[in-house]
RNA sequence: GGGGUGUUAGCUCAGUUGGUUAGAGCGCCGGCCUGUCACGUCGGAGGUCGCGAGUUCAAGUCUCGUACAUCCCGCCA
C-alpha cells in the first residue's frame, strides 16, 4: 500500500512497512535516528519516517569499523541510509508496541546523510513543551507522529471535500489574493499598491462578493479551497489567516444547500473514520438561543437552559422581579453533580457570569444528603419556589446555576456556565455531534455603533412574507440562513443571498449606508444582480475547526503547519518584520 | 482595549517566613557494556532566575513598570 513511497526515492521500503513475512528480504532504509541504545558491542537504533518507526540493529560484524563508528555517533535525529537484511526477531525480543515489533533489521551498510545538533526538545507525541519552543522549531514539531497524522488528516478531509463536490458538478474556482477592502465586517489587512499610490488591496476575509459574481457569471456550481485573512484579536480557534472550503450553488433553495452539504459532509466523515446519522438534526436559532444560550450549542450533553421569567415575575426576590420588570428574563441551568460543591468552589464560577456581562451569579446547591444551601432561598414564597424546583427537576446533588439579566447576558452567562460546568464534572462528549442551527434573525442591532448590522451577511435572502419587516421592524426580520454546527463550533454557515437589486439595496440602507456609499462600495455587486444573477446561495465550511475537532485538538493552531502566535507573529521566520525605508518609499508610506 | 494564568538549565518543573555555593527528572558530553526497545551503569558539563527600575544589610522570592506566551471578554458582517 505504501509502495508509491519507495519509487523515486533512496529507500525501497519505508520505516513503518516491514512485517514478519518480509524476513529474509533485503531493504534499504532510510530516516531519522529516533532512540539510540549503545550496548557498545551492539547498537540498537530505532529508524523514524512518518510511516513509522523500525528497528535497526548495528553489529560490528556485519558492517566496515568506520561504518560501526558512525552508528555509534549518531545519535537523536542524525539521517541515516540503512542497508540490511530483515529478520524475525528472537521470541523474548518481539516488541507488541510497535507495529514492525515482529522484526528487525541487520545492517549490512551504515551512511549518514546528515548530522544534527541536540534537538530543542523531544520528538514525541504528548509532549508538553511550550508553544512558542514548538512555534520556533516548528518543522521539528512536524516530525513528530502526531502532527504528522493531524496534517495528514487535513489532507484527506480536503481531498474528499473535493472529491465529493467534483462528483456533485462543482468546478473549482480560484479567487484574488488582492481584492478590495469592505467596509463591514472584521477588520481587514490591507496591502499597499505601489502603481496606485495611497491605494491599498485588502486581503479577502472571505471570498464571498467573488462567488456571488461568479453566480452571475454562469459557473453555477463553484468551490474554492480558499484562505480567509481577518485582522482581530486571535482565539484557541481563530487564527488571522485560515482556511474556508467555500461552496456556492445557483438555482437552489436552502433545503438545497443544505441537502447537498450532508451528501458532502457524510462522504467526508466518512473518509475521516467517523460515524454519524444522517440526515442531521435541524434546530431554529431562537430554540438555540433559548435551550442553550447560543447559536452553536454542543448538544452531546444535556443541561439546557431553563426559563423561569413567568414564575418568578413579581416574586420576592428583587434581583429576579427587577430583571424581569426591566424587560428581562430569569434563567437557569441545573449542574447535576455539583450540589456538594463547596461556598468557594460554587463562588469561584461568579467570574464567568462577570466574564461574560452579568453583575452576579444567584444559586442553589443540593446536597447528596438532602439539604439546601443557597443565599437567595429565603426571598421566595413556597409556591414560587416549588415551581421553580419543579421546573428545574431538582434532585438532591444538584447545583443550579441563575442568570436574571436582559435576554442576550443571561443566555451568554448560562452558555459559558454551561460548557464550564460539563468540563468541570467530566460530563461525557465522545464522538461528534453536528446538527444546523437555521433561521437566524437577519439584524441585530449594534450599541456602539448605534445601527443595525446583518447578523449573517447583508446579502442574505430574506423569505418573501418577512420582506415588509427590513424598515418596519428590522430586528423581527428572519434569513434564509443556516450554520452548521459541530461538537460546540461554528463549522460553517451559509444564506441564500439576495439576487434583487432593489431588495440588496433596501438591506444596505437598514445597515445605514447612504445610496452613494452603496453605489461605490456594491456598485458592482448591485449590477451585477441588474444583469440577470440567478437566484443563489451557498455555504463556507471552516476547514480548520473541522479538522481540530476530527482530529480530537484543542486549538486550532495544532491543524495548521505554521501558525502564529496570540500577537499574530511567527515565532520561526520573525513575520511581521520592519521594512527598509526604501520599500516604504516605493509604495508611498512613511513610519510615524 | 480589558481581565486571568505563566516566564528558573536544551526540555518539563521544584525552590519554605527574603538569608551561605539555585535543585530534580529527562536530554547533552565522556567511560564501561552483544539483545535492548523510556536499555543499564559510572562520571561530568550546563543558570545574567524574561527584561528594567525600586525597597532592603541581603531579592529567584517583596513592589512598580515592561516584554512575550496562553486562556477568556470586547472584537470576529
Amino acid at each position: 500500500m505504501t509502495d508509491y513511497l519507495n519509487e523515486y526515492c533512496m529507500h525501497d521500503h519505508t520505516c513503518g512497512q516491514l512485517r514478519a513475512a518480509d524476513a529474509g528480504t533485503k531493504v534499504t532504509l532510510t530516516g531519522w535516528v529516533w532512540h539510540h541504545r549503545d550496548h557498545g558491542g551492539l547498537i540498537f537504533i530505532d529508524l523514524r519516517d512518518r510511516e513509522g518507526y523500525t528497528q535497526v540493529v548495528v553489529d560490528p560484524d556485519c558492517v566496515t569499523a568506520d561504518e560501526f563508528t558512525a552508528a555509534e555517533h549518531s545519535h537523536r535525529e542524525y539521517v541515516v541510509k540503512v542497508e540490511g537484511t530483515v529478520r524475525l526477531r528472537g521470541e523474548d525480543a518481539v516488541n507488541p508496541n510497535m507495529e514492525t515489533g515482529e522484526i528487525e533489521v541487520l545492517a549490512s551498510s551504515f551512511v549518514v546523510l546528515n548530522t544534527s545538533v541536540t534537538p530543542p526538545f523531544s520528538i514525541e507525541d504528548g509532549i508538553e513543551t511550550d508553544e512558542i519552543t514548538r512555534m520556533k522549531w516548528r518543522y521539528m514539531d512536524l516530525r513528530r507522529p502526531e502532527m504528522f497524522q493531524t496534517i495528514k488528516l487535513r489532507h484527506t478531509v480536503a481531498q474528499a471535500m473535493r472529491a465529493a463536490l467534483n462528483k456533485r458538478g462543482f468546478i473549482e474556482v480560484e479567487t484574488p489574493i488582492l481584492a478590495n477592502s469592505t467596509p463591514e465586517g472584521a477588520r481587514d489587512y490591507i496591502v499597499p499598491s505601489r502603481p496606485n499610490p495611497g491605494k491599498f488591496y485588502a486581503l479577502p476575509q472571505s471570498p464571498q462578493q467573488f462567488k456571488q459574481m461568479r453566480m452571475c457569471g454562469g459557473i453555477e456550481r463553484y468551490y474554492q479551497i480558499a484562505r480567509c485573512f481577518r485582522d482581530e484579536d486571535l482565539r484557541a480557534d481563530r487564527q488571522p489567516e485560515f482556511t474556508q472550503v467555500d461552496i456556492e450553488m445557483s438555482f437552489v433553495d436552502g433545503e438545497d444547500v443544505i441537502d447537498m452539504m450532508e451528501g458532502v459532509m457524510a462522504e467526508v466523515l466518512e473518509a475521516a473514520g467517523v460515524e454519524h446519522p444522517f440526515p442531521l438534526q435541524r434546530m431554529q436559532y431562537a430554540d438555540a438561543m433559548e435551550y442553550y444560550g447560543c447559536d452553536r450549542p454542543d448538544i452531546r450533553f444535556d443541561m439546557k437552559l431553563v426559563n423561569l421569567t413567568e414564575i418568578v415575575r413579581g416574586c420576592g426576590f428583587g434581583v429576579f422581579s427587577k430583571a424581569v420588570e426591566a424587560g428581562g428574563v430569569v434563567k437557569a441551568i441545573n449542574a447535576k453533580g455539583a450540589g456538594d460543591w463547596s461556598r468557594g468552589e460554587i463562588d469561584k464560577l461568579g467570574h464567568i457570569a462577570s466574564d461574560n456581562g452579568a453583575k452576579g451569579m444567584a444559586w442553589i446547591a443540593y446536597t447528596s444528603d438532602g439539604k439546601e444551601k443557597s443565599p437567595i432561598i429565603k426571598f421566595f414564597d413556597d409556591e414560587t419556589y416549588a415551581k421553580m424546583k419543579e421546573a428545574l427537576n431538582v434532585e438532591p446533588g444538584d447545583l443550579v446555576l441563575f442568570a436574571a439579566d436582559q435576554a442576550d447576558v443571561a443566555n451568554a452567562v448560562l452558555s459559558a456556565l454551561r460548557m464550564h460546568m460539563a468540563e468541570a464534572l467530566n460530563i461525557p462528549r465522545e464522538g461528534h455531534a453536528l446538527l444546523w442551527v437555521v433561521n437566524f434573525p437577519m439584524f441585530r442591532y449594534d450599541e456602539q455603533e448605534k445601527k443595525y448590522a446583518a447578523e449573517h451577511h447583508p446579502f442574505t435572502m430574506v423569505p418573501p412574507d418577512q420582506q415588509h419587516l427590513i424598515e418596519e421592524a428590522p430586528l423581527e426580520c428572519g434569513s434564509y440562513s443556516y450554520d452548521l454546527v459541530m461538537d460546540g463550533f461554528e463549522a460553517g454557515g451559509g444564506t441564500i443571498r439576495i439576487h434583487n437589486a432593489e431588495l440588496q439595496r433596501r438591506i444596505l440602507r437598514v445597515c445605514g449606508l447612504t445610496d452613494e456609499e452603496i453605489d461605490e462600495k456594491f456598485g458592482h455587486l448591485i449590477h451585477a444582480l441588474e444583469l440577470g444573477a440567478p437566484p443563489h446561495g451557498g455555504i463556507a465550511l471552516g476547514l480548520d475547526r473541522l479538522v481540530m475537532l476530527l482530529a480530537g485538538k484543542q486549538s486550532i493552531r495544532d491543524v495548521i503547519a505554521f501558525p502564529k502566535t496570540s500577537s499574530a507573529s511567527d515565532p520561526m521566520t520573525g513575520a511581521p518584520s520592519e521594512v527598509t525605508t526604501r520599500q516604504l518609499k516605493e509604495v508611498s508610506l512613511r513610519t510615524l
